[in-house]
DNA sequence: TAGGCCATCTGGTCCT
DNA sequence: AGGACCAGATGGCCTA
């Protein structure tokens, strides 16, 4: 005798996978939105050059990319440079003393200045990642 | 209007 | 079996 298979779905079998499909979408939009609030959040501490537009997910990656990679520069440059006083020195030489948030100084435009502050003293840019073709 | 970005749905795959 | 994750498809919104 054979059993009620997948190939012969009764009502009220095509209701449970109506149920668990809605159940799975949900799930998703909540992974999803959980995708997009830590987006959100890395979009606060990373640099944005002009404040007028909010970065895409891509370029978020990439700015947040970018901007590691600044900061262990700045890291590496302080170890070289020995100790923390003369870190502090060469900081306030390079940045000025009331500039303690990196991402707002980075993003900070001076007036006269074609590109941010930061963008110009780190170096600091994209570096695409390799797009699948 | 075309192109970019996004949210959502969906089916497949892997893991517990 | 069910959940998490992923990628493709689709449609909506916005901007140049």
């Amino acid at each position: 005798m054979k059993m009620l298979t997948s190939s012969c779905p009764g009502p009220g079998r095509q209701e449970s996978a109506a149920r668990r499909r809605l159940a799975a979408n949900a799930r998703e939009r909540r992974r999803m939105q959980g995708l997009n609030t830590a987006f959100d959040r890395l979009r606060r501490v990373v640099p944005q050059w002009g404040q007028d537009k909010k970065l895409s997910k891509y370029e978020t990656l990439q700015m947040a990319l970018s901007y590691i990679m600044a900061l262990t520069r700045i890291l590496a440059e302080a170890e070289r440079l020995g100790s923390e006083r003369d870190w502090a020195a060469a900081h306030c030489e390079h940045f000025g003393r009331d500039h303690r948030y990196l991402p707002a100084l980075a993003a900070a435009k001076l007036p006269g200045e074609p590109e941010p502050y930061g963008q110009r003293l780190f170096g600091f840019q994209h570096e695409p990642f390799p797009m699948a073709s």
